[in-house]
DNA sequence: CTAGTTACATACACGAGTGTTTGTAAATAG
DNA sequence: CTATTTACAAACACTCGTGTATGTAACTAG
């Protein structure tokens, strides 16, 4: 029995939904298209006819998610005048207290940094979110590189590094806090913690004067 | 043809070796053990005589490298007079350093960051994994704890913070640099970043006087 | 020297997953 | 109102992987 247009949209997210949930519980490589048919209540034709394959279904998974990377440039776009550090630093702590609000994304990530193996199968979508990453940290290294801010770097260190680090830090958050979220409290600690990372980069880096605008 | 028993050791060498390669190539779900056995010139049977499944012959392979938790606890053991905040610095840098030292290290942290999903199957490795780091966060947060260390953090900051902090970081660079090598150089930028984290943590962090004893 | 054991290779039975093809009822275009 | 798509379900053909059981030659203990 045919549906109409609306119903067939609602099965593609019914299957992209189903796929989020299993790729979380049992790993991307250990979830047939069976399983994620069975649990969204279609049959694999379903699945085949919305999606070319697995890594298919993959991709249009990850594609729900906006990603930092893009965020910064919209934002670096948006107010030039405003401070780069502060612009960047506020986007940090975003991106972190984003993962706790947003429970899609918090799963996404979850699957991306420790339910899926990157290998042939998903190449594409590496080289996406790889490519994303490599523009954040060139985003990154680009405003630690205004003139007005690189003299401001501690001795030893290059914009490039300070780059590296920074993204470090937050990869690092997000792989600990997904693993383990009693680690810490994104909504309280980001702020700390991010501004403890630009004070070791940054000479006279603000105390507590500067407050999260929310 | 039945081997003597250091044939026997050295055919078990070679499977894991094999089960290495292959898990970093492939990913650890697409790798069958008859490939493994294959590209250690031997048969299925003799991976099942070595060793029970494929969770087994994983949790052997990451058996084999030591993880910064047992080398830092051995540290702190070892010299409780030396500053426990520079022990702890060294020991980071050293970890850093050593994974690009380290083929192997180097391969096995891949697997087990880019290669592998964390499921039912591999929850005893993941567990064991998990301990280690919760371990290594516990010590780390024990070393800022310490009254002569606890009233030189930075306001806002807490011991457990701090520990975070420094965890996260290094998780951070691992991933970032077994994802791409040429992001940094391990040997020469680990000090600097590490010592930029510290100096954001801790009030007083002294200058490049410090150096690497190599 | 001969049990008994070890260190595998070989063979078997079974399930699970994939991609494709075919069927079909209902929506939609003209 | 008919023709044609659409949105699936059902069936098929195939491969791959696992676990286990059985065979077997050579080492080794007594």
């Amino acid at each position: 029995m045919r549906r109409t247009k609306e119903e067939a949209e609602k099965t593609r997210c019914a299957i992209l939904e189903a796929a989020e949930t299993l790729f979380l519980e049992k790993g991307v490589a250990h979830t047939s298209l069976e399983h994620i048919a069975r649990h969204a209540g279609v049959t694999r034709g379903a699945v085949y006819w919305h999606f070319a394959n697995k890594a298919d279904l993959f991709n249009a998974m990850l594609g729900q998610v906006r990603l930092p990377p893009e965020q910064l440039a919209e934002r670096l776009r948006g107010c030039p005048a405003h401070d780069p550090l502060m612009t960047l630093r506020e986007l940090c702590i975003e991106a972190i207290e984003n993962l706790a609000r947003d429970q899609q994304k918090r799963r996404i990530f979850t699957i991306l940094l420790r339910r899926c193996e990157f290998t042939e199968e998903l190449r594409e979508a590496e080289e996406r979110h790889e490519a994303f990453i490599n523009l954040f940290i060139a985003l990154c290294e680009q405003q630690f590189s205004a003139p007005s801010v690189a003299s401001r770097l501690h001795p030893g260190l290059s914009p490039r590094l300070a780059a590296r680090a920074v993204h470090a830090l937050i990869v690092g958050l997000f792989h600990d806090w997904l693993r383990d979220p009693n680690l810490f409290d994104p909504l309280s600690d980001a702020a700390p913690m991010i501004d403890a990372c630009f004070r070791g980069l940054i000479r006279d880096w603000p105390d507590a004067t500067v407050l999260t605008p929310s």
